[in-house]
RNA sequence: GCCGAGAUGGCGGAACUGGCAGACGCGCCGGACUCAAAAUCCGGUGGGGUUAACCCCCCGUGUGGGUUCGAUUCCCUCUCUCGGCACCA
């Protein structure tokens, strides 16, 4: 649903100091006194063997212990109410119960919960719920096939996914969890579908549906398997089928939908949204049959209507039987017979040879009286538009192809730049001049576009008109796991809605449900629900047993998790002012293809091998740090990508390194030498620098880039501790700085550690370190020497040099010596504390 | 067909506003430790040429062109990959 699909990450502009804090890692590592290779090896050795199992980095234990610390705490419990910070609104997308999470939801989730965990140091109000999509197909199919009540196994699969959930040491409040399959969500379901029915907004028609012939059922889309459109559990090419459902009316607000001027989407969405919606402005024409039956056609290319020589109906059109001639009904009928036979995908691929029927009838051309025929072919849809178009073949490629086949004529009415006044050799679809238009003749088209519907419109034979690709939302599944729609049958008074006070409309959860579907919702098999009175006269009457697309119950559980009193109300009006709109949300478009991906990846490995990519093994194995970390580090975040987990063992290490760095005593032993002047500025400097990275990295959602600058960090605070003993308070403001970084990423080894040093608890409520720019400037840089723009030596200068001497020193360089080869420069280029370039 | 995103070492990927391409990690190679292996640690690692060695040189960000002192970055052409839409009148 458009209104699922939420902003991307901004972008903020970033800048970083990459190559500067490069050179300081380097610097820092370059004071690694030659003592160190030279120190034995063999008390540090002994010491390690005989000490090291007892402080070994130990995630699983680790991790549990926080977590339930954590809990007991109420660590992550958001207090709603609360005015008094800025508020950041989290929302992801809340699993289906399938039983098991997959990496693909650790995908989505991890970054994240670092990303929440970032805004909440920064001093935001954080809010990060979590819920489950309870309702939906797969809890119906287990139990067919295993015969266990949908309710039961989604409960049980809930609690499950609860504790993997919770391993991932996320920071979502449960204490505000959904789950949509309760009686309190789903109420709310109903109440909406009440007040969209007294608006005019909910109706029933007969639609067209995919139905499996063998299982007897109707089909979701997503039930329908690829191209071939197979059903997704006996693989039996679906089929249309007729039936009565019930639409929202989203159509009415396509406008509104495509107004993006208050949204801050990415140019992606915006174009997928624009695309879904499919808007097109045209005009509606009005052709009069010969028996005087009005025809709506739609056409965005009014200009062209002089050039119409045929009508095309689709194959479904209601007038098609009124307007057949008597002696072609036979015929008529077994053309449209056969088109509907047609599954979608022969019926919609463009490059089939364009088939139709004259029906034996003919129209009036609106303007120039001319008589036309009327034709059926199944290139015209009739669920979009009118359903009827005019044959304009000069200037449109479906309708040549049509015309060419049936030699029609193909008068030509736009005239090409440039044209002959030659027939043309195919259809021309683009924008010229009108010609054998009448009175528009030398009109340009575009401006013809108007008129002709201006004219139209005078004279009561059409109107400009715009239509969409965007359909009604067809929201009835005839179902049994879904919210039951809140409306009664009565013989008397025909369709009633359920009156407010009754909501909500319950579903039976007894044994009697029968779940195997016979085409229809399991819930008319069920007496006690079907049968009830009628609201208005009291007198026996049925309910409606078709329930609602999940989506439904999606569409709005922002508003839910911000609710506090579900019996109430929907949501909480003063809450939703205060905490809407969300502010960041994951797990729209990009993500989707992500899981989508993943899901198809174990579902392959799940066929061959036997397994799955499951996250439970991997953090046993490796601990929920390491995997969350992993996640993050393996690519930018929105690119997504197949699974693929080697390289996780980088990751580890460096957690691993990060530990001992805070756990374990300098290698060599004996006294270190103090830590000069140099070195500290070199220790804090890199710190400081690294500070700047990963807060422009979290900013940006770039949480690969922030854990490179947090492992090299690590390396250099490594070799620093090894090469000298630094003041307690430039070693603590360092390591400190590098375990607050971190704590977003990799929570549970983060607190632990912070303990250890005796930090404050918890770690997940400290500011975020601040960046000092006086630390983290540099004192010299490597001036790149160019001679015609290849790099030809460097020279290390000092900051804020002068551009004089740095072309001086530049051309005194050997390098650029050799290549000047007594020549004079012609020009030379400065950029300021970064290159020359000599030009000759 | 249309729209959008992308293409950088053996692999995942990095690169500010046009300024040292390949950060960080995996893998691989070499070394230390070990009876040995694992683990860990240290060093190397785009391709080619040249050298005894150090040095040095050339090529290199999908293709071809352009703008520029200088292009992974900007412009045009083409190829391929992914995603969306697709007989939408």
């Amino acid at each position: 649903m458009a209104t699922k699909i939420l902003s991307k990450t901004k972008k903020p502009t970033k800048t970083t100091t990459k190559p500067v804090a490069r050179a300081a890692v380097k610097k820092v590592a370059a004071k690694k006194p030659a003592a160190k290779k030279a120190a034995t090896r063999k008390p540090a050795t002994t010491s390690r063997r005989r000490a090291p199992r007892r402080d070994r980095y130990a995630p699983t234990a680790i991790e549990a212990r926080w977590q339930k610390r954590w809990e007991q705490d109420g660590l992550y419990r958001t207090d709603l109410n609360d005015h008094g910070r800025k508020k950041f609104y989290f929302l992801t997308m809340y699993p289906y119960p399938s039983g098991d999470l997959h990496i693909g939801h650790w995908y989505a989730m991890s970054p994240s919960d670092a990303a929440a965990r970032y805004r909440r140091m920064k001093g935001y109000h954080v809010f990060f719920p979590m819920g489950f999509d309870a309702f939906g197909l797969p809890a119906e199919n287990a139990a067919i096939k295993r015969g266990i009540h949908p309710y039961k196994w989604t409960m049980k699969n809930i609690a499950n996914m609860r504790r993997q959930l919770r391993s991932m040491g996320a920071m979502f409040d449960w204490s505000k969890e959904v789950v949509t399959c309760m009686p309190d969500y789903y109420r709310w379901n109903q109440w909406f579908f009440l007040q969209f029915f007294k608006a005019g907004l909910a109706y029933k028609k007969l639609a067209p549906v995919d139905w499996c012939p063998k299982d007897q059922t109707v089909l979701a889309r997503e039930q329908v398997i690829g191209d071939e459109r197979l059903c997704e559990r006996c693989e039996t090419p679906v089929v249309k089928r007729d039936l009565e459902q019930w639409f929202f009316r989203i159509t009415k607000y396509a406008d509104e939908l495509l107004d993006f001027s208050k949204m801050n989407w990415s140019e992606r969405v915006q174009t997928l949204q624009t695309n879904w919606i499919g808007r097109s402005e045209g005009a509606e024409i009005i052709f009069r049959s010969e028996s005087g039956e009005a025809i709506q056609c739609f056409s965005t290319r009014p200009d062209t209507l002089y050039g119409a020589t045929f009508i095309v109906l689709a194959p479904e059109h209601p007038l098609v039987e009124t307007l057949a001639a008597p002696e072609r009904k036979a015929e008529v009928e077994q053309y449209v017979q056969a088109a509907r036979r047609q599954s979608d995908i022969d019926r919609e691929a463009t490059d089939k040879e364009k088939s139709g029927f004259f029906i034996g009838a003919h129209a009036t051309h609106p303007l120039t009286g001319a008589r036309i025929p009327i034709t059926i072919a199944d290139y015209v849809l009739m669920g979009y538009g009118t359903g009827a178009i005019m044959g304009v073949p000069a200037h449109d490629e479906r309708d040549w192809a049509f015309a060419k086949k049936y030699n029609l004529p193909t008068p030509v009415v736009i005239a090409p730049p440039g044209w002959d006044g030659q027939p043309l050799a195919e259809a021309y679809t683009g924008e010229g001049t009108m010609v054998n238009s009448g009175p528009f003749d030398g009109t340009p088209s575009a401006d013809g576009k108007r008129m002709v519907a201006q004219k139209l419109e005078a004279i009561g034979a059409g109107k400009a008109a715009v239509t969409y690709r965007l359909r009604d939302w067809l929201i009835s599944r005839q179902r049994y796991w879904g919210t039951p729609i809140p409306i009664i049958y009565c013989d008397e008074h025909g369709i009633v809605p359920v009156p407010e006070e009754d909501l909500p409309v319950i579903l039976p959860t007894d044994a009697r449900v029968k779940f195997n579907p016979q085409g229809q919702s399991p819930l008319l098999f069920h007496k006690k629900f079907l049968n009830t009175t009628c609201p208005i006269c009291g007198r026996p009457a049925r309910r409606e047993t078709d329930t609602m697309d999940t989506f439904v119950d999606s569409s709005w559980y922002q508003y839910a998790f911000l609710n506090t009193n579900m019996k109430a109300e929907p949501f909480n009006r003063a809450l939703a002012d205060q905490w809407l709109p969300v502010d960041q949300y994951t797990g729209g478009i990009d993500h989707a293809t992500m899981v989508e991906k993943a899901g198809e990846r174990a579902k392959k490995m799940s066929k061959s091998k036997g397994n799955v990519v499951a996250p439970d093994p991997l953090v046993r194995r490796y601990g929920a740090d390491t995997v969350r970390a992993f996640l993050m580090f393996i690519g930018p975040w929105d690119q997504g990508g197949p699974w693929d987990s080697s390289g996780i063992d980088g990751v580890r290490k460096w957690i691993n390194r990060a530990w001992s760095l805070i756990v374990e005593r300098p290698t060599a032993k004996g006294p270190r030498p103090a830590a000069s002047d140099d070195q500290i500025k070199a220790l804090r400097r890199v710190v400081h620098q690294t500070i700047q990275r990963v807060t422009d990295d979290m900013e940006a959602f770039k949480h690969n880039t922030a854990i490179s600058a947090l492992m090299e960090l690590t390396t250099a605070l490594a070799r620093a501790k090894e090469a000298a003993a630094y003041p307690a308070t430039v070693w603590g403001e360092a390591t400190r700085a590098l375990l607050l970084m971190m704590a977003p990423i990799a929570p549970h080894v983060a607190e632990e550690l912070w303990a250890r040093l005796g930090g404050a608890y918890s770690i997940h409520q400290q500011a975020w370190p601040a960046y000092d720019p006086q630390a983290a400037v540099e004192e010299s840089f490597t001036l790149i020497v160019q001679v015609n723009g290849r790099v030809r030596d460097r020279v290390q200068v000092p900051m804020g040099i002068g551009e004089a001497r740095a072309r001086e020193l530049a051309l005194a360089t050997p390098g650029a010596q050799k290549y000047l080869d007594g020549k004079a420069p012609r020009q030379v280029i400065y950029v300021k504390e970064k290159l020359i370039n000599i030009v000759v």
